[in-house]
DNA sequence: CGTGATTTTGACGACACTCAAATAAAGTGG
DNA sequence: CCACTTTATTTGAGTGTCGTCAAAATCACG
């Protein structure tokens, strides 16, 4: 939980090449030309299991894309609670494209993270440059506020075996942009983590997943692992519309 | 709730320079040979009440800023429930600049409403011709997401008394973009869709209301029609961190 | 192996949902 | 304009799910 501004910062000659994110992210819209330009205000940086990388309500300095890990994103409210706004992995994006601005979640890292760093001003002003690369960064971000509406049904309707249902299916989903599907998740974030991100208790969770377990949905052989059992029958009681599919989310 | 493609659909010709969109939407961020641009690909319409701008799932033709009146928006799950996942007024945005998307939300009018519409193709193309009005768009769209979060927190967390009191505060703030705060609202929304934008049932809403009436925080001289009595003690008991204040949102 | 944190399990209560009915409001036709 | 119908809102009673509090079991880490 300690902060970690930038450490092991690596130099910015990452191969963008062998990168994820220029298969799945946005990187991957703007030419040879851009690549280069990219690549050249990126900055590459692995950050270690609990270190934060934006602090909620301080300046924002940079932009992210995940290379590699997962990424938690939480509020502290005034009245004590806690809301875990979204859960982030390879290809997403962290940070927000406005100068001048303060982040309003805390990012830190259940794994330990590769990350590729942009500052601020040179992410705006790419944008500024690229408009292809505004366009795609717009329709991402009108994607995660569609995401945000399935979310919100799923908290404001749904109980709690049918919103750990779609949960675990849309963590087996959302990272495996070509691969096939995950049914072995390693749940790198706790149960309170979990509970804060459904609206639900930390009590509620777990009682849920036991309901599942017992239901033969799925197999949690250690807390951080959970092995799903019955693909079809989850998706039948999530109440979800259709399987999630993999995409690019954005964390602010 | 009838269908209504588009009717009453007026030239052109509209005075962009009066327009509330000029002073508080994106309009305002494209200058003079921009602004010219926009009214010829705009098309000024009023839809009367009921009438419906966009269906659930079907294609997408046009993005929408509202000029005047209230819309509401609507998913309807193959459970049978509903989700309401906004409401739009004056200043706000209505569709997508994806091209060849479909609409996941259906649009209808909650009173006789005013529109300035783009075709899709045309607002896309546009964005690719002035990157700033990209820019504040992309802007309005992380705004959009913050704004869901504070949504969820309110849905997953708070209990039905809180989530009216913030629903009436965020009502009384989203459009007051300079005039004076109105303590005075039209509710042109039904109950069962405040309960459904809220995570409630409509037993639940009408319950709350009344509790905050006797509580002296609103009167509800007709069931349409709040007056907010206690600013402070609402913001209070909501729970709400700060006084929501007046912005665009996005409806997709 | 021992300590502290996390997770699970249990008992109980509260809030919101469900079902049902009464009241109020809005729309319709004479 | 008024009786009538239809819809929306309010009120009531009972139930269930999830939250709260408490304790036990398990896990992680040094």
């Amino acid at each position: 939980m300690h902060h970690v501004a930038c450490i092991q910062r690596g130099a910015a000659r990452t191969n963008c090449e062998n990168c994820v994110a220029s298969r799945i992210s946005f990187c991957s819209h703007i030419g040879r030309k851009g690549l280069a330009a990219l690549r050249t205000l990126s900055t590459s940086m692995t950050i270690p299991k609990g270190g934060v990388l934006s602090e909620q309500n301080s300046a924002a300095t940079h932009v992210y894309v995940v290379i590699k890990g997962t990424i938690k994103l939480y509020r502290l409210m005034e009245d004590g609670t806690r809301q875990v706004t979204g859960f982030l992995g390879p290809g997403d994006l962290l940070g927000s494209p406005k100068i001048h601005s303060t982040t309003h979640c805390t990012a830190e890292c259940l794994t330990e993270c590769r990350l590729c760093a942009f500052r601020t001003e040179s992410f705006h002003q790419m944008l500024r440059e690229y408009p292809d690369l505004c366009l795609v960064l717009l329709t991402t971000a009108f994607d995660e506020v569609e995401a945000q509406h399935e979310q919100l049904g799923l908290v404001g309707r749904k109980q709690a075996d049918q919103r750990l249902a779609a949960f675990l299916l849309t963590l087996a989903h959302r990272w495996q942009h070509n691969g096939p599907m995950e049914t072995t998740l390693h749940l790198s974030m706790s149960r309170a983590d979990i509970a804060d991100y459904l609206g639900l208790t930390v009590e509620s969770v777990s009682r849920a997943l036991q309901r599942l377990k017992q239901l033969g949905l799925v197999d949690l052989p250690k807390p951080t692992l959970a092995h799903l059992r019955n693909l079809p029958a989850l998706q039948s009681l999530s109440g979800l519309e259709e399987m999630p599919s993999a995409r690019v989310s954005i964390g602010i």
